[in-house]
DNA sequence: CTATGTAAACAAC
DNA sequence: GTTGTTTACATAG
């Protein structure tokens, strides 16, 4: 996305492995709930299927599955060289043919390069510099498991689980393994530099958390690390600091890190950071926490250390080998090039490199920015009624780019294009929460934590008096972190004012204020609220750009998205369930000391700075994606055919707009939305269980959908889905409904199709 | 105008 | 000295 120096790359969507991703982030104890939900028996149907549907006119390499859960439907599998349009003319007319009878969707996933290796399925463009690292970067692979081509970070699994349970101590335990491990890889492609010294970790403090999780980290890396890519040391990453934070917040189990263990670990998958840059990046980061609303700061409980936690509403949960994509070799157009041109030049770098200097850019791009395009991403498209309007170009475009384009085209030359608007999703919901770790002695409840269950109720919060209302919250949160209110909801206003209008518009009236959360928060809190306050208040006075609410769209930041793969997340899907405990946990696993979280970055209203006061409203926004329409699309709110989103909506309102802003196409706000459907979707197996039951608890209405995603995001029917993104997606998933059909409220699409299809491997 | 990055002033520990 | 917050400014899109 940004090119510019100074922009690093945004993530947006994020694409998901598809093989079983185990949640990267997720925490360890979905393992084994994860695990289940796939179903595995329908493989073989699906294998059989494959074989059938996949003679047709299609071109070799294709192939074709039915969906295993949804009528009407079928998976293809399309090698990233493959003519797309070509294929969607073909299915386009084998969904004619079909009529209603026969399937007459059609899921289009990237399945990797027929030709590429396992390992790595996009050959994208790797900067031509790149070759050798890809090479590399396979070898490297190879040895880990993920190897496998995709993307994903882990393969199904399980070491790293392994690990996360052994650490009981929580939080570092679980959700880092994966993420770490894919991280690690990608570090291990990345440099050997930072990662070598596993030492410094140890350093670590004694933080809680922190030590385990890194020192897990630290372990993994090293095996990863060694290869090459000397360049990466001098690179400077693609990702912008925000969007690093987020990525070894997520890496932890707890979801939080000390600001400490934030440089450390970016340090150590960064290598430029440790080597290059200048001392400066660590104000950055700084200034970046305080900066963004979604970046909560909590107390531990002795109020000694400081965790920063990532606002569940706005975590995407990325982490870095979500991000993180191997390149391939082959196929030079990649998206990926295009992205490149992120990567930051930066002139600083320059000066700084004394040791790489100059890597040409195709260097650089070694660190996959965010945004593989195609490869997941999980787009639902309906024709419009005339086809025709699909794709016109003939032109063979890599699957990824394809996608994109397809996306772009289509959005342009139909005008039917309607993007779907983000499904949302409760994060919450289904937002990985950490591990589930056992709760530590006090929970603090986040306001985060319950903001998933209660989302509506955050905003009214404001309106209801701190200490008094607790009452939906089953448990007494603590928030310390700002509250929900300030989280952004999804606003109506469309873009606008991105950050700001989420607050302001829909949802909270008064959009600035911010309050204290204090009704969310349990007497006890309070004392720690206080403290938060205190700070608040300072801050609400002074705020100047301060704290750049959640925006919704998160935007930039990497957003998961997740397609199929939503097996990934499950985990969490499933830890949600599981956790006994309500909601809270769910954000904020909380340490023993129950946390504080600083007060909420309020919002308030601002200077020049946009500072985290400003935005925030409701965290839901996020989720929502309210239809809207965009540059002449039309975006319209996708329904979800399915109560899938049920719950949430109502108080989310999904029909709001939201507002966000992506610029240019919007799909889905966030990509999280994206990714909590799909836990959902995914979730539909048992861990699904959608929306934990406590979350309900406390509310009744229950907004927070969990579940709803897919269907909500396949929202087929509303039309052309497409992803703003495009960049962003690594796979894009193309459900083309036809016009006569109705959509498929689609079920959970949780499905991994790496299962039935080898090749997404 | 927005998002991001950078630098720096300050404050609290 | 570290951690956090906030300003201010610069830059790219």
């Amino acid at each position: 996305m940004r090119t510019s120096p100074r922009r690093p790359l945004i993530l947006k969507r994020r694409r998901l492995p598809l093989p079983v991703q185990n949640a990267p982030s997720e925490t360890s104890e979905e393992e084994a709930k994860r695990s289940p939900a796939q179903p595995e028996p329908t493989q073989a149907q699906a294998s059989q299927e494959v074989a059938e549907s996949s003679s047709c006119k299609f071109p070799a390499g294709i192939k074709i599955i039915n969906h295993p859960t949804m009528p009407n439907t079928q998976v293809v599998a399309i090698p990233n060289n493959a003519d797309i349009q070509s294929i969607i003319t073909a299915l386009t007319a084998k969904g004619k043919e079909s009529g209603s009878s026969g399937p007459n969707k059609f899921i289009l996933i990237s399945s990797g390069g027929p030709s590429s290796h396992p390992s790595h399925p996009q050959p994208q463009a790797q900067a031509s510099n790149d070759s050798k690292r890809t090479e590399v970067m396979a070898e490297t692979l190879g040895p880990k498991p993920a190897a496998k081509g995709v993307p994903v970070p882990k393969p199904p699994g399980a070491l790293p689980r392994q690990r996360q349970e052994g650490c009981a101590g929580g939080e570092a335990a679980g959700c880092m393994l994966d993420s770490s491990l894919t991280n690690i890889q990608w570090l291990g492609k990345m440099s050997s530099d930072g990662l070598g010294p596993c030492s410094i970790k140890q350093e670590l403090e004694e933080k809680e958390n922190c030590h385990l999780e890194q020192n897990r980290v630290k372990i993994e890396e090293p095996s990863v690390a060694s290869t090459s890519w000397p360049d990466s040391v001098s690179e400077r990453p693609p990702y912008s600091y925000m969007a690093m934070i987020q990525f070894a917040i997520n890496s932890t189990e707890r979801k939080r890190m000390t600001l400490k263990d934030i440089y450390t670990w970016i340090e150590d998958h960064f290598p430029y950071f440790k080597h290059i840059a200048k001392p400066g990046w660590k104000n950055s980061i700084r200034h970046n926490l305080s900066l963004h609303d979604m970046f909560v700061r909590e107390t531990s409980a002795n109020g000694k250390v400081s965790f920063w936690t990532i606002h569940p509403s706005a975590n995407r949960y990325l982490t870095l080998d979500q991000v993180f994509k191997p390149l391939d070799p082959g196929s030079p157009q990649s998206p990926e090039h295009l992205e490149s041109q992120q990567k930051r030049p930066n002139p600083e770098l320059r000066r700084n490199v004394t040791i790489k200097t100059e890597l040409p850019l195709g260097a650089r791009r070694k660190m996959k920015p965010l945004l593989p395009r195609v490869s997941s991403y999980l787009v639902p498209i309906q024709f419009p009624v005339n086809q025709s309007l699909v794709l016109q170009p003939s032109v063979k475009v890599p699957l990824p780019l394809a996608a994109s384009l397809m996306s772009s085209e289509l959005a342009r030359h139909s005008k039917r294009v309607r993007i779907a608007p983000k499904v949302l999703l409760s994060n919450e919901g289904i937002a990985p929460l950490p591990a589930t770790e056992p709760l530590k002695e006090e929970k603090p409840l986040l306001g985060e934590g319950l903001l998933p269950l209660l989302p509506i109720q955050s905003i009214k919060e404001e309106e209801i008096q701190p200490g008094e209302d607790m009452p939906h919250l089953e448990r007494p949160i603590k928030v310390e972190s700002p509250p929900l209110e300030e989280w952004p909801s999804p606003c109506a206003s469309l873009k606008e004012g991105l950050s700001n209008s989420w607050e302001d518009s829909s949802c909270s009236p008064t959009p600035k204020p911010k309050k204290s959360y204090c009704g969310l928060k349990s007497p006890t809190r309070r004392v720690s609220e206080m403290l938060v306050t205190k700070r608040r208040e300072k801050r609400e006075v002074s705020r100047s750009r301060r704290k750049q609410h959640l925006q919704p769209p998160c935007v930039d930041e990497p957003e998961l998205f997740f397609s199929e793969d939503s097996s990934t997340f499950r985990p969490a899907m499933a830890l949600l369930a599981e956790s006994s405990e309500p909601a809270p946990q769910l954000s904020c696993p909380q340490e023993e000391g129950g946390p504080f979280k600083t007060p909420i970055k309020e919002t308030l209203p601002v200077s020049s700075t946009p500072s985290k006061s400003v935005l925030s409203r409701d965290p839901e926004s996020w989720r929502l994606t309210p239809p809207a329409k965009v540059g002449g699309l039309d975006f319209s709110p996708v329904r979800t055919p399915q109560g899938a989103f049920g719950p949430l909506p109502d108080s989310l309102g999904l029909m709001e707009l939201n507002t966000t802003p992506l610029k240019s196409l919007p799909l889905f706000d966030s990509p999280r939305e994206l990714l909590n459907s799909e836990p959902f979707d995914l979730a539909s197996d048992p861990f699904r269980s959608s929306p934990p039951p406590h979350l309900e608890g406390p509310k009744p209405g229950s907004p927070e959908p969990q579940a709803p995603s897919l269907s909500a995001n396949r929202s087929l029917t509303e039309g052309l889905v497409l992803d703003t993104m495009n960049d962003s997606l690594s796979k894009i998933l193309l459900d083309i409904s036809f016009p006569g059909l109705e959509e498929d409220p689609l079920g959970p699409d949780n499905i991994n199709w790496s299962q039935f299809i080898p090749e997404l491997r």
